[in-house]
DNA sequence: CGCCTTTGACCTGCGC
DNA sequence: GCGCAGGTCAAAGGCG
């Protein structure tokens, strides 16, 4: 730090066309000095400067006691007198992210040395002086940066109380649930029985529909464990990098879930997941109004897997398939599909035409590429109602579209995520904060 | 022509 | 045993 001084101090001097001798002398007494000799430092080098001839706009320094500096800028220069203003510039050695610690304040001290000039007129010429406007921008953009600094850093907090009252709000709202859904188990057998005689089979379904319910429920955590259930994405279409939500109730019954959003108005019953089905039924339930459609695995002849196909009664625009068993065949990959889809024609459900969704405040979606990564810590009543809009793959076009597909699908995330987030208010805040954050840090 | 969907009939399990 | 509801079968029809 001291070494920087002499050099500022020995470059600035130099301009006034001292000889390397007396700057070094210069800068020895200057840093001897105390406060009390700033005046006489000041003196001397006003003289030695009216002898060497300044030119308006030199600006020397002095570094004061407490760790600030002080500016001199002479502003002018006539044939009568020199005009000096000198400037207490105050800037504290450490600046940190708080603002409170970068203080610093403009002192006008002016000094006018008027020999024979009318104190008037030199005033009138110093204020027209462009050093004068050049000072006070300075100070302007200061004080600017001080205020940004402070709503910064305000805004910051703010983000973070919010961000503390959301986690315990989760936190609370999980515990919430865990509690009702304790009643709902305790009370289960006699409520089902009371509210509606219905078979054994048609419990199998409200056991399903109430596992909707509770993965809807769900909230925090990254492991996509919730309590006997098992979530999993792994009967996403990899074709179409998109994904579903698959709760797997029982890892010895061989049952699985999957939730995919589906058009209300689209009567076909497809979830697609990258296997190939054929349709053997289709019945209409007294507990849904929507038929229920029963397919077997087609892909092998042995497969023992079995789906059925329902729309939610909650929610119809979500499409609710139940598995049956393991596929004892690999996953039809790429080249298999294309190749069949000729022959199986639009019996196929060839991929997943549906994406199980994300929550444009937080944004569980992630695209990365190709691939579209689904948080699913988000509610999943969230997740299954999707802003983005379905890009219906035909699949006798799959061939032909799938690049296209790809790109528009991406194009489709691209813009409702920029839509979500640029409607919301909160959002610009927290990208403010973020990015005074990483400049402040910088 | 081959494969799939549709749909009415039949089967099965459960509750009363 | 009967009725009910879910599940399955298979013939008929559609589509490329």
């Amino acid at each position: 730090m001291e070494e920087a001084i002499k050099k500022t101090k020995y470059r600035k001097v130099q301009r006034g066309d001292e000889e390397d001798d007396e700057v070094e002398e210069e800068c020895q007494m200057a840093n001897e000095e105390d406060d009390g000799g700033w005046r006489g430092w000041w003196m001397k080098k006003m003289m030695q400067q009216m002898c060497a001839g300044p030119t308006s706009g030199d600006l020397d320094m002095k570094r004061e006691n407490d760790g600030g500096w002080r500016e001199m800028i002479v502003v002018k220069r006539s044939r009568e007198a020199w005009i000096v203003r000198v400037w207490e510039k105050r800037v504290m050695h450490h600046v940190t992210r708080d603002s409170k610690a970068m203080d610093s304040t403009w002192v006008d001290t002016s000094l006018g040395f008027d020999l024979n000039i009318n104190p008037l007129k030199v005033k009138k010429e110093f204020d027209q002086s462009n050093f004068t406007d050049l000072a006070l921008k300075l100070s302007t953009d200061e004080q600017q940066v001080g205020d940004l600094v402070e709503k910064i850093n305000r805004v910051n907090e703010e983000n973070k109380k919010l961000s503390e009252m959301l986690t315990v709000m989760c936190e609370n709202y999980n515990v919430l649930q865990n509690r009702l859904m304790d009643l709902k188990r305790n009370n289960s057998p006699n409520n089902i029985k009371e509210a509606s005689p219905i078979s054994k089979k048609r419990k199998t379904d409200q056991s399903d529909e109430q596992s909707h319910n509770n993965i809807s429920s769900s909230n925090g955590g990254d492991h996509h464990q919730r309590g006997n259930y098992e979530i999993s994405s792994s009967e996403e279409n990899a074709n179409n990098n998109k994904k579903q939500i698959r709760i797997r109730e029982d890892p010895n019954s061989k049952t699985s879930v999957m939730y995919v959003h589906s058009d209300p108005s689209d009567s076909r019953l497809i979830v697609k997941d990258g296997y190939l089905w054929r349709k053997y039924g289709q019945k209409v339930t007294r507990d849904n109004p929507s038929p229920r459609a029963y397919f077997k695995c087609s892909f092998a002849p042995s497969c023992p897997v079995k789906k059925k196909v329902q729309r939610s009664v909650k929610d119809q625009s979500v499409l609710v398939a139940t598995y049956e068993g393991e596929h004892n065949h690999p996953r039809p990959n790429e080249a298999d599909e294309t190749s069949t889809m000729g022959s199986n024609r639009g019996a196929v459900q060839h991929g997943s035409s549906s994406v199980a969704n994300c929550n444009s405040s937080s944004s569980p979606i992630r695209s990365s590429g190709s691939t579209i990564t689904l948080d699913l810590t988000q509610n999943a009543d969230a997740l299954l109602k999707p802003p983005i809009p379905e890009v219906e793959i035909p699949s006798k076009n799959i061939n032909n579209n799938k690049n296209v597909n790809s790109a528009v699908l991406q194009h489709f995330l691209v813009e409702q995520m920029a839509s979500s987030l640029s409607k919301d208010p909160s959002f610009t805040a927290a990208l403010a904060a973020a990015i005074s954050g990483n400049f402040l840090q910088k």
